[in-house]
DNA sequence: CTCGGATCGTACCGATCGGTTCGACCTTGG
DNA sequence: CCAAGGTCGAACCGATCGGTACGATCCGAG
């Protein structure tokens, strides 16, 4: 495991165990709801520590949310492939993933937009823009591959449910939202292939 | 006009500038982008002012969201009964009036799901929810007026393409995004009932 | 064993935060 | 005209913010 090249006690594994309990912490209290001295303490690390990889509050947040995007992105992307070949199946089954993380005690709501509410900085939106495009990939591929009529605009369609359904379980009750989205979603594919 | 009962110069009116000044600032800059002092500056009146009217900081935030939610919910049902009698005109006229709002230069998204993302205050969270239990007897309304087999389940998905379209709008692009929903809306409209 | 770099804990910095106070206006009801 | 109360502007408060500095410690490569 060539990790750490001229160091000690690899920074790199420090790194990502920063990245890893910052990112609970943050997404439970808000970006803004937790300063960085508490963060440390929180998260068992010193603040030079903290600014040495990160640099900055800003810089800690933004690794933070590109690694959240991937993996959210990644995980919906292998609940679809499991799902079969047919394309019904795997858009079902990203809404059967969506009910699962709604149904976390953790859950909060897509860290990328509550992020995007408060810190209007550049990067930030962009990186929420950024994951918001892996979403539309993802859902354009199975409109495509049901042979949608216009699989852009279905994809897009999608993508409305996907967020909605997100913000209805985040502020108005999981319960059940997975399901009526996917319920939703296989309707608008039936109604445009 | 009765306003002002044993007071000078009309402190009704100085509260409802207030309202409506900081609003704009807030909206734009997010709930914590922008501090008292230079709140109060930009809207032209001193911290003892805003305070004898509001309390705190977050007696402002909160008397805001109160009325906004009840501006833009009221604006809504009025674009609906103004459509007319038939329930899928009134739907597509509140995704209609949803595109007008994305296509307005200050759009920033939800004002309340903003909030909420940042402040989770139990008050906010609970203007936030309201908000989307105003949305849902709207939609809840058309659904049944339609004849939807499941209304409630319908007002549901409906509710998720609104707030879902509003988080794509802000966040990928507005264009196109209410004609979409608008469509998807009516997709699912027409296979419940 | 020794030396370098990663880490810690704490103290510290200037800036800004939300909120209070006060003296000086100014407007208006009586 | 006078007293009462809304408003202003600026000074002020303690707390907290993001970020830096430094000496002590600890670990692993040579």
């Amino acid at each position: 495991m060539p990790v750490a090249k001229g160091s000690t006690i690899d920074p790199a594994r420090t790194r990502a165990a920063i990245l890893e309990a910052a990112t609970a912490v943050l997404y439970e209290r808000g970006l803004d709801g937790v300063g960085v001295a508490e963060l440390c303490s929180r998260i068992g690390v010193s603040k030079e520590t903290l600014y040495r990889h990160f640099g900055t509050k800003e810089g800690l947040v933004e690794a933070m949310l590109r690694q959240r995007s991937e993996r959210v992105v990644q995980w919906l992307a292998a609940a679809a492939v499991a799902a079969g070949d047919d394309p019904r199946d795997q858009l079902a089954a990203v809404f059967d993933a969506l009910q699962q993380w709604y149904d976390d005690p953790v859950f909060r709501g897509c860290a990328m937009l509550n992020a995007a509410a408060q810190h209007h900085v550049e990067t930030v939106r962009a990186i929420t823009a950024r994951h918001l495009d892996r979403y539309l990939e993802l859902l354009t591929g199975i409109a495509e591959r049901a042979g949608a009529s216009a699989p852009q605009v279905l994809g897009r369609q999608l993508l409305m449910l996907v967020e909605g359904a997100t913000v209805v379980a985040a502020h108005h009750g999981g319960a059940g939202a997975g399901e009526h989205a996917r319920h939703a979603a296989l309707t608008l594919l039936s109604a445009a292939s």
